[in-house]
DNA sequence: GTCTATAGAAAGATAGAC
DNA sequence: GTCTATCTTTCTATAGAC
C-alpha cells in the first residue's frame, strides 16, 4: 500500500475515533461513568459494541482520555482570551459566558464528576489533582482585585469570592435545562 | 401470641425498615439509583443482602418510597415556619438556611436527581410532577413581592427571581463539601 | 474494519436452611 | 427474622466470521 493511502486510512480511523469520543462525552457528561454503558456509547456513535473496543481498550481508558482532553481544554480555553481589553466587570462576564457555552459545558461537567464522585478511575483523579481547579482559578484573582479597587466588586477575600462564584456556575451547569441569567449571576460579585 | 407482643414485633420491624431507608437515602443521594447497589445499602444498614429484600421488594420500590417521603417532607418542612415574623430578607434567609441543613439536603438531592436523571423509575417521575417544584415554590412568591415593595429586593419578575435563587441553592447542594456563604447568596436577590 | 456471538464478572432478586 | 447460596439478567470485554 502506498504511503498516501496509509495516511488516508489512518485519517479515517482518527475521525472515527473522534466520533466515538464525542458520543462518549455527550453520554458521560449526563449519566456519569457508572450510568453509562459501552452499548449506549456505541449506539450514540452509530457503531457496534464490539467495534468500540477496537478503538478503546476499556470504558475506563475512554473516560480517562476524555478527562485529559477536558482538562487541557479548560486550561487553554481562556488562554486565548483578549485579556487586556475591558473593565473587570466586562472581563468576568465574558469568562462566565464562555464557561456556560454548550461546547465547554460538557468538559466542565466531566471535571466536576471526577471531583465529586468516588467511582471514577484513579488515573482521572490524578489528572485533575495535578492541575487542580484552585490553581486554575488563580489566574482570575487579579481581575477581582482590580474590580474591587475600581469599586465595582464587593469587598472580601478575592479568592473566596471567586471560588464561590465559580461554584455557583458549576452548580448551574450540573442542572440540565437551566438557562442561567448572567445579570443575576454577576450580582453575586458586584456591589 | 398476645396482641401486645404482636405490636412490639411490628414496631421492631418498622424500626428496621426505617434504618434501611435511612441507609438507602444516604447512599442514593450521593451515588444516584444506578450507582447504588442493594449490596451497598445492606452493608450500610448492617444487614445481609437477602434481608433487605424481605423489607422492600425491589431497589426501585425502595427508591420510589424515599422520593415520596422526600416530597412530603419538602412540602411540610416550611409549613411549620413562623411565617408572620421578620422582614422579607430575614424570611428568605431563614428558608435558605433550612434548605441547606444537612437533614433536608439529602431529600432535596433526591428530588433533584429525579428531575434531571432519566434513569429513575417512572413512578418517581410521576410523584415529582404531581407536586411540581414550580407549584411548591409559589408559596414564597409573596415574600419576594413584599421585599420588592419594601425596596430590599431587586426588581424583575418575582417568580423568575425566586426560581433562579432556588436553582442556585440546588446547584450548591449538588456539590459535596461546599459550605455556601449565605450572605453572598442573598446578594442575588437583594438590591 | 466491522459485525455477531459469547465468555466472564457483577448486580438484582429469590430459595431454603436455621 | 436473618443469613448463605443460587438463579437470572445485564454489562464489560474478547473471539471469530466476513
Amino acid at each position: 500500500m502506498s504511503p498516501l493511502n496509509k495516511e488516508k486510512l489512518s485519517k479515517i480511523r482518527d475521525e472515527k475515533r473522534d466520533r466515538i469520543k464525542k458520543a462518549a462525552l455527550h453520554v458521560f457528561a449526563r449519566r456519569g461513568i457508572i450510568g453509562t454503558t459501552m452499548r449506549l456509547i456505541a449506539k450514540e456513535a452509530k457503531i457496534s459494541l464490539g467495534l468500540s473496543y477496537s478503538y478503546f481498550t476499556s470504558k475506563d481508558e475512554l473516560y480517562v482520555e476524555l478527562v485529559r482532553d477536558a482538562m487541557e481544554e479548560a486550561n487553554q480555553s481562556f488562554h486565548n482570551m483578549e485579556w487586556k481589553t475591558g473593565t473587570p466587570v466586562e472581563l468576568l462576564r465574558s469568562i462566565t459566558e464562555q464557561m456556560l457555552e454548550e461546547s465547554n459545558k460538557q468538559s466542565f461537567l466531566l471535571i466536576q464528576q471526577v471531583q465529586t464522585s468516588d467511582e471514577v478511575p484513579e488515573e482521572a483523579k490524578a489528572i485533575i489533582q495535578q492541575n487542580s481547579s484552585h490553581k486554575w482559578m488563580e489566574q482570575f484573582v487579579p481581575i477581582i482585585i482590580r474590580g474591587q479597587q475600581a469599586g465595582d466588586f464587593c469587598k472580601g477575600d478575592p479568592e473566596k469570592l471567586l471560588y464561590f462564584f465559580f461554584t455557583v456556575i458549576t452548580g448551574l451547569m450540573l442542572q440540565e435545562g437551566v438557562e442561567p441569567d448572567i445579570d443575576l449571576l454577576m450580582k453575586i460579585v458586584t456591589k
